[in-house]
RNA sequence: CGGGGUGUAGCGCAGCUUGGUAGCGCGCCUGCUUUGGGAGCAGGAUGUCGCAGGUUCGAAUCCUGUCACCCCGACCA
């Protein structure tokens, strides 16, 4: 499309499919699915499916543009993979099985297993291992943009969370760590330039590495309230996603010197035991009972005014799940009142690192209705092991520069991940090195969400009439408005318009439909084209025109004989700021 | 997967308690008027009441099952 200094065809309206919508669709919760479906960019076709509609399409397909552009300035190589993928390829990588239910299957005729792709390391290293063969090839970056399924547990937010979304995934083979990194690096810059591109304000954030594998790991964060994902950041330039983030917590020290056991008959929550004991949540100690994939029970202790980080703990204790009611029972522990003190045998003890610098704790006496102050580790009580385990908050510590970190939410947009040799070992896909060895690719892999792009830049260019496009991505660039259609001087002069602006490189777009006034200014607000030129009887008679630019509403008149002109300098220089 | 809720015209909804020929607003079509912020008047079209069973003389309404969609949860502190 667009971006051509050649005269680009001029959108009508009139002949457009955009079925707007006056009123909020009933199942859009936020901003960016309520505006996307009612401004027509898209339509629901299955809970967490949707279809693009034609100006939909082409606010999809300038973001993937931006993508593809950023992907080839660093040389990774455009190509298309497919999307049905045969189940010997999971197999051979073993995420058949561990992709669980979230991995959509299927059968053909003769009962052959496939697998629609939710990401693709499998299909591109059965590719590569059989046509890259020398060190002398490497590295190679390869990149497609395809559609993605996973049956989320719960698909929601419209394009924020789909069973079916589009996104572009890179992957890189390499004969080294460092070359690796090069080009992890790079593909990082590029992330942030098509943020920067796509006018989103966002956060480069340690990850976790989840079910792509891999160590290293790094993800974009659009921010937004709407967002899933939480996020603590810090003033030096550090920023985490909370699951993962290595903050430091400063639990509250209880005053004592010894173990005292004290009656406390109440609910077995923290928030009851600080109001009775009147202390800081952060001054008790929580527990929670957890057992590993063989059944072993341990119990974590964290700060009590943390959460339990699921991905740390499960870090610490591989595969944990809580024990339920009974299986408590049964392990002798006594539920809202567990502490390390005297806990029943073969139960381990794994606490949170930061209550290492606290020796005395405030904690359950594994009785019902009593608990222990002061009670010593190392002392009173062991520890077995030392883990970071609780949840990242505001007011915790940067582990770089010791500030308080602040929290914010996030749309993750893209992440990145070092794979290191995972898929190439698992899937046996090997290169020749220079002593005539053969040794496993070193992999990267990085990810983009094209379609959850858009959710993040709604969720960021909106207000209460619609959507404000940044110009990089908008449907078109400027649309007139000729406010009747029934007068020939209205008509001729938008017509004047619409060619010269289009004549010299501009994406215009014409309601020429025959509507009134205002039905096509709302429209326009909701659609969001990033400026508007109003053509009336009114302006024509006093010699200007009314020429509007939505991100802020600022509206001023220009001279017929200028209009052309200055629309043209004033969106050529909004170009520049996205470039 | 657990809990809650909703399926009635293209969209948003009422009707269901107490069974008796399917309604409202917007949109759509026709005509006239209007024409710078979601027009007015007049006329008109549109439904397997999610689906399948059952009860009944009769079911949108009651019962059973089922499907889809939405919300909350899937953490004991």
């Amino acid at each position: 499309m667009p971006m051509s200094a050649q005269t680009t065809s001029i959108l009508k309206m009139s002949q457009l499919f955009a079925p707007t919508l006056k009123e909020n669709p009933v199942d859009a919760e936020i901003a960016s699915h309520r505006l996307l479906v009612r401004s027509a960019m898209m339509r629901k076709v299955a809970s967490g499916i949707y279809s693009f509609l034609p100006l939909g399409y082409r606010v999809l397909a300038k973001v993937e543009q931006i993508v593809r552009e950023e992907m080839d300035k660093i040389g990774s190589q455009e190509m298309k993979m497919s999307i049905i993928q045969p189940a010997e390829l999971w197999h051979e990588s073993g995420r058949w099985d561990v992709y669980g239910p979230e991995l959509m299957r299927l059968e053909d005729r003769h009962g052959h297993g496939f697998a629609l792709s939710p990401t693709q390391e499998e299909l591109i290293t059965s590719l590569v291992r059989n046509e890259l063969r020398s060190y002398k090839e490497l590295p190679k970056s390869l990149y497609h943009i395809q559609w993605k399924y996973r049956d989320e547990i719960r698909p929601r937010f419209g394009l924020l969370r789909g069973r079916e979304f589009l996104m572009k995934d890179a992957y890189s083979f390499h004969s080294s760590q460092e070359s690796l990194q090069e080009h992890y690096d790079e593909q990082a810059k590029a992330y942030g330039r098509i943020c920067e591109r796509m006018g989103l304000d966002y956060r480069c954030v340690e990850a976790d590495s989840g079910q792509i594998g891999g160590s290293v790991s790094m993800e974009f964060m659009a921010l937004a309230d709407a967002g899933e994902a939480e996020l603590v950041y810090c003033k030096c330039g550090y920023a985490a996603n909370t699951e993962v983030a290595a903050a430091v917590v400063k639990p509250t020290q209880y005053p004592t010197d010894k173990m005292k056991k004290m009656h406390t008959p109440i609910e077995g929550t923290i928030a009851a035991l600080a109001e009775f004991l009147k202390i800081d949540q952060s001054a008790t100690v929580k527990a929670l009972s957890v057992k590993d994939t063989a059944g072993n029970i341990a119990v974590l202790f964290i700060p009590g005014d943390h959460e339990l980080g699921e991905i740390k703990a499960n870090k610490a204790v591989p595969g944990f799940e809580f024990l339920t009611d009974e299986e408590m029972l049964d392990a002798g522990l006594v539920k809202g009142f567990m502490g390390p003190v005297a806990l029943p045998d073969g139960v381990r003890v794994i606490a949170d690192q930061s209550l290492k610098e606290i020796p005395r704790w405030v904690v359950g006496a594994n009785e019902t209705d009593f608990h222990f102050v002061g009670a010593a580790w190392g002392k009173d009580f062991t520890v077995d092991d030392w883990a970071d385990l609780s949840t990242a908050k505001p007011g915790d510590l940067c582990p770089e520069c010791s500030q308080k970190l602040d929290q914010a939410r996030g749309i993750e947009v893209s992440q990145v991940f070092q794979l290191g040799t995972k898929y190439s070992d698992a899937m046996q896909a090997c290169y020749m090195d220079e002593d005539g060895s053969d040794k496993p690719f070193i992999m990267g892999c990085y990810g983009w969400g094209v379609t959850r792009s858009l959710a993040a830049i709604v969720e960021q260019y909106n207000d209460e009439g619609g959507i404000k496009w940044p110009i990089s991505v908008a449907p078109a660039e400027v649309i007139l408005l000729p406010m009747v259609m029934n007068d020939e001087a209205v008509l001729a002069e938008t017509d004047r318009v619409a060619k010269a602006l289009a004549e010299r490189g501009i994406e215009v777009a014409v309601d020429d439909r025959a509507e009134r006034a205002g039905v096509k200014f709302n429209d326009a607000d909701l659609i969001g084209w990033p400026y508007q030129i109003v053509i009336g009887k009114r302006g024509i008679e006093s010699g200007e025109l009314e020429f509007k630019q939505r991100s802020n509403g600022e509206k001023q008149q220009i001279a017929l004989d200028d209009v052309v002109q200055k629309v043209f300098e004033l969106i050529d220089q909004e170009r520049v700021r996205y470039l």
